[in-house]
RNA sequence: GUGGGUAUAGCUCAGGUGGUUAGAGCGCCAGGUUGUGGCCCUGGAGGUCGCCGGUUCAAGUCCGGUUAUCCACCCCA
């Protein structure tokens, strides 16, 4: 038989790479609580309008990342490329919001996007999604951003940049397209580069981080958002910066940090890793304010806020942990000890303690030599001695001491054992 | 969608200019005298050399195709 093989760009996640997961999904959950900031779930699947409306139709993601398919009655639905559609969606359809009333709400879950792979990007991928509904404060913003370092420093990530940037509202923004684009014409159309000679007019922002060195020497001179922000946007994003300033988080103003999504206003930032095992994708973390969104989707005009984590790439900086440490193996001796020692292990796992018991009767020595790879603290060999001596002896894998002790003081003694090691 | 690299044991990889029974390290299993691990030593299992076709007396090695995978571009987390 030919052996049925994964999907491109899908991947299992075995020990101990996922235990990598584990570690990002716990910690997410421990820190974002003291913010208040509670989880959510909302399904994978969405009707593909929700992304085109949400995305912006003429963004790369909807035009040709999209896992979009007909389904048996031929409406058309979307493997969620991101998180925050969906949880504005499910915000509008679930909550009753009031005004003035905050709420705080994180995600965790597989994303979908139809790219070819490469280090750091996956088309089964997954994130960590926050999003905040109803403030408009620059508090807020601020306190997002607080959130989400305080969350990587929790992973103990160093060599981390945190750019920011405003991209306006809908009031300024068209001002400075304008200005923008007025600036484009007066350069050589020659020099720049096909994309963002297309670009000038579908979507005059992009250029501004094209990759290409010719642009960039020529975007060297071209009018910055945040020098032509309203008074409104202005203040609210010194509000920003001055939150980071006194909480003293390292950051960088980048004007070239447009997101490609056009749902963002206002604030936006990114979390760039700096370290040389990322691979060129190296945006670990990115977000902003979409104030405009919920209403755009057919909610009340509440402001929204949130960042997404990309667990992949986080992954790659983290150092793979070693395998779970577990307390007790029974190495079993005799065919008939066989369920006494399942009893056995039974009793101690209700006790809390972890361990293995062996399934089958093989040489004392490959048990041990097991027991030893697989991060035992102690041994227990149960054979027909025992049972009829009614005595085991029990070896601490770590020390090499090793006492008889009596069946009904296995569990006190073993606890004895993980205690004194502990301390 | 575009470009480049790679494909040999469970894993990481060696295998100049084609030439007998395809190797190493790690891992796995078993032993090194009775029921005691790690270190060390010995032995063993395990591969249609990604797949299809071509050149040749002879292909893991050369050529073509195909698939998979990795990396990069584009874009994004």
């Amino acid at each position: 038989m030919s052996k049925i093989t994964k999907v491109k760009g899908f991947p299992d996640l075995f020990p101990p790479q996922s235990n990598l997961y584990v570690f990002m999904e716990n910690t997410a959950r421990k820190i974002f609580s003291y913010y208040g900031c509670e989880e959510i779930r909302t399904p994978i699947l969405e009707k593909t309008e929700l992304f085109a409306r949400s995305i912006g139709n003429e963004t790369d993601i909807v035009q040709k990342e999209m896992y979009t398919f007909l389904d048996k009655k031929n409406r058309s639905l979307t493997l969620r490329p991101e998180a925050t559609a969906g949880v504005v969606r499910a915000f509008i359809e679930n909550v009753q919001a009031k005004s003035d009333e905050v709420f705080k709400f994180f995600t965790i879950g597989p994303m979908f996007r139809y790219e070819r792979p490469q280090k750091g990007r996956l088309r089964q991928f997954h994130q960590i999604n926050v999003e905040y509904f109803g403030p408009q404060s620059p508090q807020a913003d601020g306190e997002l951003i607080l959130m989400l370092w305080h969350y990587l420093h929790a992973l103990q990530l160093n060599n981390l940049s945190l750019q920011i940037n405003s991209l306006g509202c809908p009031q300024c923004r068209p001002i400075f397209e304008q200005k923008l684009i007025a600036f484009l014409q007066t350069v050589d159309e020659a020099a720049l580069c096909p994309d963002c000679q297309r670009r000038k007019t579908t979507n005059p922002l992009r250029v501004l981080d094209c990759k290409e060195q010719s642009c960039k020497q020529i975007l060297i001179k071209a009018p910055t958002i945040i020098d032509n922000l309203c008074s409104t946007c202005r203040s609210h994003f010194q509000a920003v910066l001055d939150i980071l300033d006194n909480t003293k988080i390292p950051y960088q103003l980048n004007h070239k940090l447009v997101r490609g999504l056009d749902y963002y206003q206002r604030t936006t930032f990114e979390v760039i890793a700096t370290s040389n095992n990322i691979g060129a994708q190296s945006a670990i973390a990115g977000g902003g304010r979409y104030d405009g969104l919920v209403k755009n989707l057919g909610g009340p005009d509440v402001p929204g806020l949130g960042f997404a984590c990309g667990m992949e790439r986080i992954a790659l900086l983290l150092e793979v942990q070693n395998n779970l440490q577990k307390d007790f193996f029974i190495a079993v001796l005799s065919e008939k000890c066989l369920l006494p020692a399942m009893s056995l292990a039974n009793k101690l796992r209700h006790q809390g303690l972890s361990g293995e018991v062996s399934f089958e009767v093989k040489s004392l020595k490959s048990q041990l030599r097991y027991a030893n790879k697989h991060n035992i603290k102690i041994c227990l060999f149960f054979g027909e001695d025992e049972l009829h001596s009614g005595k085991i002896p029990v070896k601490d894998l770590e020390t090499g001491t090793q006492h008889e002790v009596f069946f009904e003081d296995i569990i006190t003694t073993l606890k004895r054992f993980l205690k004194t090691e502990i301390g």
